[in-house]
RNA sequence: CGGGGCGUAGCGCAGACCGGUAGCGCACCGCGUUCGGGACGCGGGGGUCGGAGGUUCAAAUCCUCUCGCCCCGACCA
């Protein structure tokens, strides 16, 4: 391709409206631009990448078996009101409605459109396995949506779904299809972790969230370098302490403590270690009904699993109305002792505790030396806090890391939930009525480009991995002689014809004008050609991620790109 | 939705407090000189100052209301 003939707008300067590393360069690079908050155009350079990307994962997913379809973006209300979804995906769900005042949406996901498919087209367990997938626009109108392709509303996903006969035959395409998201992100030449995760709103069983790692990233892992484990903090599973042997309890005092709201006022005003004092969270659980949860002051409590342990699918802090209505005190002095009619749940790291302090329930007023269950009683034990740098390994017990990431891929098992709604059933080879055994699989395609750059940039742009890089190879001639003109249209025929994608910059630029927006975009090579090369018989190549140059007589340049780029295009896989 | 910030030429910004009819850099067009890391000279084009209403002889500037965008928190590929 001809970089004067082609629509690239690079941009010299930084764009204002963005502040993330991806989404300046891939404005900068000219790969896409807004139309509206968390809606882009794709423009030909950033096509480009998603296409590479999107052909990774169409390979990957044939070769796991599963198969390729396309699925309306539209669809109509009566599906998602079989699974509740309609009410319960709120606000999210981007909804229409047709002519006739039909209520439609617009797909966030397919879970209900392929269930529908499946159970009108499948009847036989010799119709099983069967997996599908899809490439497509998706939409989902984000509370915020941000960082460009990051969190768009619309953005572009490969869903797939995966319907088997029993447990064992779902748990191995489950494999197949983790084992293939693996390939999928080695291959595209990223730095990942597979993750246990939570179900969200999707549900099911068990998931697995693919990481790339970056300190961007909106997503915290914990990870223990011992051993294979790795979760999402929102999921990853705290270790009970070991019971402590109660030593002597100090009576309970009362002190004042003015102004004392915070955790940190309080250490600070008591000169304490924050793991010596429980907070106690007030939580709105239902109409002027609020509980209770006790975690250590140094601790944060994950709401995920409070829900969870609840059975609730919302959940908020109790307002500071609420929590005098309920408690007598105001926000900021609460505290388990003398609370009543209130079911209070402790985290299991409380249990290790003994003289710990606790609000007073009175304004300005704490209470020391507090122990339970002396002073008062708990209701339920459990494992209610975020893990943390430090804790021990929920598989070996050593102490766990942690590290950011930006969440690419998500697989799950969803079991029989959306098969038992929808009434998407097989009949066994005894004639037996069976309802399918559903896993679902997701990629952010934009995404992983984002991700890509987020982990492959310098001060200068982007270092495209070879596998996705829009262009292999950016010729540029720095000079305007005929000379070079006409041995950079040489070399070009020349890498054309070996099947090399490269971009000729025949702008009439200015070298340093070509250097710079050739770095934005992040070639992976760039062969510089000018009358000083081309005197001394010595044209140079450069690696645009290493900075290495090479310099060769320009009838071996072809040969060594080709070398040079088949295998970088193979090192990952 | 809560908190913070911003809308002035294609992009990045100044002008606003203190009303007087819009400016700078880059980009763009023409000619010439230049040409290995964002050249230079001369000439040129381009803006209902996000929108609506109000105050005023006069509004980018003051007031009211709106719309859009970005950043920080609760959702997710």
């Amino acid at each position: 391709m001809r970089l004067s003939q082609s629509f690239i707008p690079t941009m010299r300067q930084d764009p204002g409206e963005a502040e993330v590393v991806s989404h300046r360069l891939m404005l900068r690079a000219g790969m896409i631009r807004k139309v509206a908050a968390g809606i882009y155009s794709y423009l030909p350079l950033g096509l480009r990448v998603i296409r590479k990307i999107e052909s990774i994962v169409r390979d990957e997913m044939n070769r796991a078996g599963a198969q390729e379809l396309l699925l309306p973006i539209l669809s109509p209300a009566e599906l998602w009101q079989e699974t509740d979804r309609w009410d319960f995906y709120g606000k999210e769900l981007v909804r229409l409605q047709d002519r006739h005042e039909r209520d439609f949406c617009l797909g966030p996901t397919h879970e209900e459109v392929v269930t529908d498919l499946f159970r009108r087209e499948v009847q036989s367990y010799r119709q099983l396995p069967l997996t599908l997938y899809q490439i497509q626009t998706k939409f989902r109108d984000e509370i915020r949506p941000r960082f460009g392709l990051m969190r768009g509303r619309e953005f572009i996903m490969k869903d797939a779904y995966s319907f088997d006969q029993n447990e064992t035959d779902a748990q191995r395409n489950y494999q197949r299809m983790y084992d293939a998201y693996c390939r999928i992100f080695s291959r595209t030449g990223l730095n990942f972790r597979p993750v246990e995760a939570d179900t969200g709103l999707i549900g099911g069983i068990s998931s697995h969230e693919f990481m790339v790692l970056a300190n961007t990233g909106e997503e915290l892992i914990v990870f223990d370098p011992d051993s294979q484990y790795a979760a999402n903090v929102e999921r990853a599973e705290v270790v009970a302490p070991p019971v402590k042997e109660p030593g002597a309890l100090s009576p309970l005092e009362k002190v004042s403590t003015p102004n004392a709201k915070s955790v940190e006022d309080l250490c600070a005003l008591l000169k304490i270690e924050a793991s010596l004092v429980v907070k106690t969270l007030l939580y709105h659980t239902g109409d002027n009904e609020i509980t209770a949860v006790l975690i250590r002051g140094d601790h944060h409590a994950n709401e995920i699993k409070i829900q969870r342990f609840l059975g609730l699918h919302d959940l908020s802090l109790a307002s500071p109305e609420l929590v005098e209505k309920v408690t007598a005190a105001p926000v900021g002095f609460v505290g388990p002792v003398g609370l009543s009619n209130v079911r209070i749940l402790a985290d299991n790291a409380v249990s290790a505790l003994a003289n710990f302090i606790v609000g007073g329930n009175e304004t300005d007023v704490h209470l020391i030396n507090v122990n339970q269950p002396r002073d008062f009683a708990i209701d339920d034990w459990g494992d209610f806090r975020q893990a943390q740098a430090g804790d021990p390994s929920p598989k070996s017990g050593a102490p766990l890391q942690t590290a950011r990431g930006i969440e690419v891929g998500h697989v799950f098992m969803l079991g029989t939930k959306y098969s038992e709604k929808m009434g998407a059933t097989y009949l066994d080879s005894e004639g037996q009525k069976h309802h399918a055994i559903m896993g679902c699989y997701g990629i952010g395609i934009g995404r992983t480009a984002a991700a890509a750059i987020e982990q492959n940039h310098d001060e200068k742009g982007i270092c495209w991995p070879m596998p996705i890089a829009p262009f292999q190879v950016q010729i540029l001639p720095v000079t305007s002689s005929e000379a070079v003109r006409l041995a950079s249209e040489q070399l070009y025929e020349e890498l054309n014809q070996q099947q090399i994608e490269v971009l000729l910059d025949d702008r009439n630029e200015r070298g340093g004008v070509k250097f710079n927006d050739a770095d934005i975009i992040g070639t992976p090579f760039h062969i510089i050609i000018g009358d000083k090369g081309l005197a001394n018989q010595a044209l140079e190549i450069k690696d645009r991620k290493t900075g290495e140059k090479v310099l060769l007589p320009p009838n071996q340049v072809a040969d060594w790109i080709r070398k040079a780029v088949t295998q970088q295009l193979h090192m990952e896989s």
